[in-house]
DNA sequence: GCGACAG
DNA sequence: ATCTTGTCGC
């Protein structure tokens, strides 16, 4: 594969982004991620209720995997198994917290936006960890947050989701704007530094494998 | 050319 | 992401 097709792809996907107001209810949110072991990948499917957080759908499936991980480029290795799972769904979210960035990235489609297209449903990023983009530390209370700027663009948040713990990054993926993002990810928090959907899908990712 | 670089 | 020893705090 050649990285410049590859970058066409997403520039080709990156223009069916949308950004907009989120004003469906959610009654269904999703959290995922995938985990690996050698050649394996075990990507989850976490559905929670929005409103009590109560997990009502747990789907898992491994397989094997062929395309590295290329920073910019997460979506080719996981996005493809990610979407097998999201299939064998019986009840199908409003939104889905992905492990990852969404338009904080360097063409503007992370794997959350990549999802968010492929799915045609509303997706958040939430990452561990910067790709690209500037911010001033936020304060290290809980609920601070500061603006991340990426060619002169606001393109997420970095938030600090639990006191004295490191900060997370909050973006729009698909059909959701970055206030809104912030919002659902600020109602998803259980004392952890993760919101409850991706902090499941990361546990069961790799219980599961 | 050099540094940076989700998971 | 994964591997891995040690430490801090509730």
């Amino acid at each position: 594969m050649d990285i410049e097709v590859l970058k066409e792809k997403q520039n080709e996907l990156r223009r069916k982004v949308i950004l907009k107001p989120l004003d469906t209810e959610i009654k269904y949110i999703a959290g995922c991620d995938s985990a690996f072991r050698g050649e394996l990948i075990n990507s989850v499917f976490v559905i929670l209720e929005y409103k009590t957080l109560r997990v009502v759908e747990i789907k898992n499936l491994v397989s094997h995997t062929d395309f590295p991980y290329i920073p910019g480029f997460l979506a080719f290795r996981e996005a493809p198994n990610l979407l097998n799972v999201y299939k064998t769904l019986s009840i199908k979210p409003d939104l889905i917290m992905v492990d990852g960035h969404g338009i904080s990235h360097p063409r503007g489609l992370g794997i959350a936006s990549h999802l968010g297209v492929l799915l045609n449903i509303p997706t958040i990023g939430v990452a561990k960890s910067l790709l690209v983009g500037k911010y001033k530390k936020p304060c290290m209370k809980k609920g601070c947050s500061e603006i991340v700027y990426f060619n002169g663009k606001v393109v997420a948040y970095a938030l600090r989701s639990k006191d004295d713990t490191q900060e997370i990054f909050v973006s729009p993926g698909h059909l959701i704007d970055l206030n809104s993002a912030l919002s659902v990810v600020l109602n998803t928090l259980r004392g952890y530094r993760l919101p409850e959907p991706i902090r499941l899908a990361d546990y069961y990712s790799r219980k599961f494998l």
